[in-house]
DNA sequence: TTGTAAGCGTTATCAG
DNA sequence: CTGATAACGCTTACAA
């Protein structure tokens, strides 16, 4: 199964290596039925340019890095699907690598994308955002990063991050219109920046609303169920049962929700809650979930055209962009439907 | 940002390159304290091996591809993280993508892992099969290839699957046991093998239980939460509400049963649900879903040994290997909790 | 328009 | 044990 390289073309054709390279690459002079006989003989040879060589003649891989925090997310599942998408169609490999949400194997990741000379990374860091140091020098040196999500205004370079401030207020108040006394907020990990953006979103509708700061609470859950669910275990425990939960994402709202249910508390009548990043169960489950959605695919593609600019153009300048989403009211946080809320 | 390569360590220490790649390889005869020393200067210079470079040299990556149908999956989320560990683990990159459930994609993409030289493939074929005569090709060619799941017995070359019939068989048989009369079943799209193994299996519970052909139904629904609803709705529509329905997964398990809700028809109570291959979602709804789960992670893994087996020795023999789950029974399925199923 | 040959960063063969 | 040097498959000045 020997590969069939430039060279068996050429000399079955009798021309040059360099010709048949030219046929293949048309940014060179080469006479029209030269190049299509080559092209044609190669094909029925069954060559295809081997791209490892081409990369390491040419200094660059047409390959592109991704390091996400982890898979098993809806939400990177779409980033993945949507830089493939773009990348792809523009020439690119994409090389997928997810961290475990642990900042020593996104360092390994990031590192062995870079051995491997991907021509620039799109990372979105892991809780703690431990590398940026390390991001910070590379990015320095001129070496193509954009950061998605998970980072702040604060991190060096590009980035694509999402309005989380805005999008958590617009979403506390929500609840706040509905004039329930006790609101709680089950936020992400506390050294994740997304969580204290969420954190800050929440306290400035508190603010605005001059509730006073009995009445309301922010607990740190995390991201996953289970986490959503022990900090409800221990609400009920200390019998302190709010009227209304936002969640700083659909997994720990599901999960309060489920033990809520379990505990024989009705939402929304007896707990209104509200989740982020709506996942496609948000509108599967009972009550259907009223959540924050970010425009994920359209952050994504965003993030490949600005490592793409970065790429082509070493002094092109760094950007960041921020987005803004939608909040989607569903029955999950609307005690009174009769209200119009919903 | 110019990379330090094996010639800036040699001169630097006033050595050969070959002496420099031998204290990195170290299967070659080198002196102890010569090759500390270049190892040493080598990190302080920044140096680290180019792997392209090497891929071109040894004529081989230490790439593997992997093909999945879509990443919006848990499942094949689970895949991912398994390979991946598995393969870095040994060495190895793992360069994943998605054929998006496209026969066309899929094709694409192998040709895109095989032009980038990858040492072997891990495919899970999209719907359909379409491919399978170029698979064939290539894996008589000797081209290293397994198939994770998707495929039935009669795929060429090694694979790993699940015992669908089997465990469809089993989640079946549960239902029948509480004399439940009409049971449907929900199936994915025909032309999927794995749907067929799951309807042989159902077909299979039904017969030995000696249940008439008007007391069940083979429905073909898909594999997304809105199909199971759809199919909801027809029936519904028809007045044809069964007393038990088993799923050829959790989404459309999930769609079926919030339409069910949402019609009033209460679960289990009026009727029973059921599905395959556990998601996280199937403990987090209410009721919690009765479900088959595979050994994901183990099957991959799996498919992942029997991938570095083929690369390592032309001559290793093609495997089958058929795995075996488990049927967690939850409130979703059983109509009488008394009778002792939970 | 085409050919020659150097170079990309390694490994591997063969002398020494 | 170490050093030259030819590959690996391709691109790209430079010549012709």
């Amino acid at each position: 199964m020997k590969h069939v390289t430039i060279k068996d073309v050429a000399k079955r054709l009798n021309v040059s290596v360099s010709t048949v390279s030219r046929a293949f690459n048309d940014k060179y002079d080469i006479r029209k039925d030269t190049k299509e006989l080559i092209l044609k003989t190669a094909k029925e040879m069954g060559y295809h340019p081997n791209p490892i060589a081409k990369k390491l003649s040419q200094n660059r891989s047409l390959n592109i890095g991704v390091v996400i925090p982890e898979i098993i997310n809806e939400y990177y599942s779409e980033v993945i699907i949507a830089l493939q998408e773009f990348l792809i169609y523009k020439g690119y490999q994409v090389l997928v690598m997810q961290s475990d949400e642990n900042g020593e194997q996104e360092l390994k990741n990031v590192k062995t994308l870079i051995n491997n000379m991907v021509d620039g990374l799109i990372i979105a860091p892991t809780t703690g955002n431990s590398n940026m140091d390390f991001y910070r020098q590379r990015i320095n040196d001129g070496y193509p990063i954009v950061f998605l999500n998970r980072v702040d205004d604060s991190a060096p370079g590009s980035k694509v991050i999402f309005n989380n401030e805005k999008w958590s207020f617009f979403a506390t108040e929500h609840l706040i219109r509905q004039n329930l006394n006790k609101i709680y907020h089950f936020s992400g990990y506390l050294d994740m920046c997304v969580s204290q953006e969420r954190i800050q979103g929440f306290k400035k509708a508190m603010n605005k609303h001059k509730i006073s700061k009995e009445n309301y609470k922010i607990i740190e859950a995390g991201l996953l169920p289970e986490e959503g669910m022990e900090v409800i275990e221990d609400l009920i425990f200390h019998h302190d049962i709010p009227d209304a939960i936002f969640c700083v994402n659909d997994m720990v709202a599901l999960g309060a929700i489920k033990k809520l249910k379990d505990n024989g508390y009705r939402v929304p009548e007896d707990v209104a809650v509200v989740g982020f990043t709506e996942t496609r169960m948000a509108e599967l489950v009972s009550p259907q979930l009223s959540s924050v959605k970010q425009p994920t695919y359209d952050m994504a593609k965003k993030a490949g055209e600005l490592l793409l600019r970065h790429i082509e153009d070493e002094n092109a300048p760094a950007e960041t962009i921020i987005m803004n989403g939608e909040f989607t009211i569903r029955k999950s946080s609307v005690k009174n439907s009769s209200a119009g809320y919903l």
